[in-house]
DNA sequence: ATGCGATATCAGCGGGACCGATGACCGTGT
DNA sequence: ACACGGTCATCGGTCCCGCTGATATCGCAT
């Protein structure tokens, strides 16, 4: 008898959270073409439409609604059986690292996977820049964090992804300043010299108007429209707006698994493992 | 991230409950070694041993156990959601018959599946042997009927069992007897027919001890010690032997779908569509 | 020990999911 | 009105995975 497939809701769930089969398709770590299979299927065994598609992302239709409720009830009670019958699996700690920009994006999911297999495992999270990161992993107060890299040459690189300008919704004037505010982390950030290396080759003038290393500051002053910020696609919250026109483009970057070096510990051993095996896209 | 497959989930399940691969295939509509796959896939991603081999079916591990409470939640709700969700479906009523030996065997799983496509179905179901079904449909009282015949070259065949000689365990010693004794169902049955027919041939000297359409009184007869039976292979009670030894071989039998050939409701249309899509093996 | 029935295993085949690229469509800003 | 940047859908090609059918292996019972 026909079955829905689990999986298949997972992808739904977030493609109905984040309002967006490309944005969902990232945090999946598929292809947009895959994802945007997965919905069709998904349809398919439903026998009804789950998805308006629009212009800009797709929207939930009635039975969409009443099938993400069940689905949510589902997978949690999934997840529940799959951490109680992985009780028996590995105990022990681990300390792990990434910007603040992937722990709103992919990382959550990535959590949730290894979390419920290995249920026992402490898992210590810190987030901060890369070149904090760099320092704990030196220190051993990390034992491994995600680290973004503008080497897209590296070959231990699991996945890349891209910069972007993000302002409010619609489109804001401050776009036609002479000098435009931007809102950057630190300047020891990629982001930060992406941005200014970016605006500089273009011959644009900006000015600093807001400097910090928490994202939720700058999406805040870029939701108020007083500057420009950058950050992560993948991290671009629903409200905002990606702007490319009239900006100069922002370079892509690899994200890497970097490690404290030493012996590992067997939880981040598989910590490690698990984030080789899930995160690459292809 | 990882995630069961409640196909997987839904196979366990018979497979636990009837403690034996072989038997669940036959439900499932699968071969034994499909299914004998799909239990080591399920163990694999379990990462753990979900069932003891045995020369004589299987039986739960300690994990098994657990998986199997969880696995059965899990499905109740699934199946609760795809109703709902196909709660805007097809109406109607059907009626739909086939010989008792079905209905404690592949039916359950084959209606299960129709309803909770079709929830607002109501169907009809009559148990009796392949004669009185045929004059059921030729009445009209029945839509449809899944029934038995020894022609195996039919072409409309959905699928193949095979008659057994069923006994208590352990082995009963009224094999021994000069007269032995039967208990079949009533002499126009294709299973009455073939039991008498392979004793005649082989020579051997029997009487009917009980003779009723009941396959509940013949199994409780044959638990009883009292007398062998004869009956579906894939209806065969956990607690039965089926016995080879001593005793003719009886012969395999064809199953198909028949109906009263006159026009057909949309629900009966989409029953006979449902049977012949899931109950063929192959 | 031997035979039977059960499960496990194997090669081969077929279908299906994914990727990467392309195409259609929409909203927006000029 | 038109071009543009974004979205989702589609398509061919590839690879992997599950099923079948046949065979090997195992365990129980006589």
């Amino acid at each position: 008898m026909t079955v829905l497939d689990l999986q298949l809701l997972r992808s739904f769930a977030i493609v109905a959270r984040s309002g967006s089969i490309s944005i969902a398709s990232m945090q999946i770590g598929r292809t947009q073409s895959a994802v945007s299979m997965q919905m069709r299927r998904l349809e398919e065994t439903i026998g009804e439409p789950l998805l308006h598609r629009t212009g800009s992302g797709v929207r939930l239709t009635v039975v969409g609604e009443r099938l993400l409720v069940h689905a949510e009830a589902l997978l949690g009670r999934h997840d529940e059986a799959l951490s109680d019958l992985a009780g028996t699996g590995l105990r022990g700690s681990v300390s792990f690292g990434c910007p603040e920009e992937f722990s709103i994006a992919f990382v959550p999911h990535l959590l949730q996977g290894f979390l419920t297999r290995y249920p026992s495992v402490e898992l210590h999270m810190i987030c901060a820049p890369t070149v904090e990161l760099r320092k704990h992993l030196h220190r051993r107060r990390l034992d491994m964090a995600l680290i973004s890299t503008p080497n897209l040459d590296e070959d231990a690189l699991l996945r890349t992804d891209r910069f972007v300008w993000v302002a409010n919704r619609p489109r804001p004037d401050i776009l036609r300043h002479d000098v435009l505010p931007l809102a950057l982390s630190g300047r020891t950030t990629l982001d930060h010299r992406a941005a200014t290396d970016a605006m500089r080759s273009a011959g644009r003038r900006f000015r600093l108007a807001y400097a910090s290393d928490s994202l939720a500051g700058l999406l805040a002053i870029a939701r108020s429209g007083h500057a420009i910020s950058v950050t992560t696609r993948a991290a671009v919250p629903n409200d905002l707006a990606i702007v490319t026109q009239d900006l100069p483009p922002l370079p892509d970057f690899g994200i890497v698994l970097a490690d404290a070096g030493a012996q590992a510990s067997a939880a981040a051993k598989a910590l490690g493992d698990h984030i080789r095996a899930e995160l690459p896209v292809v």
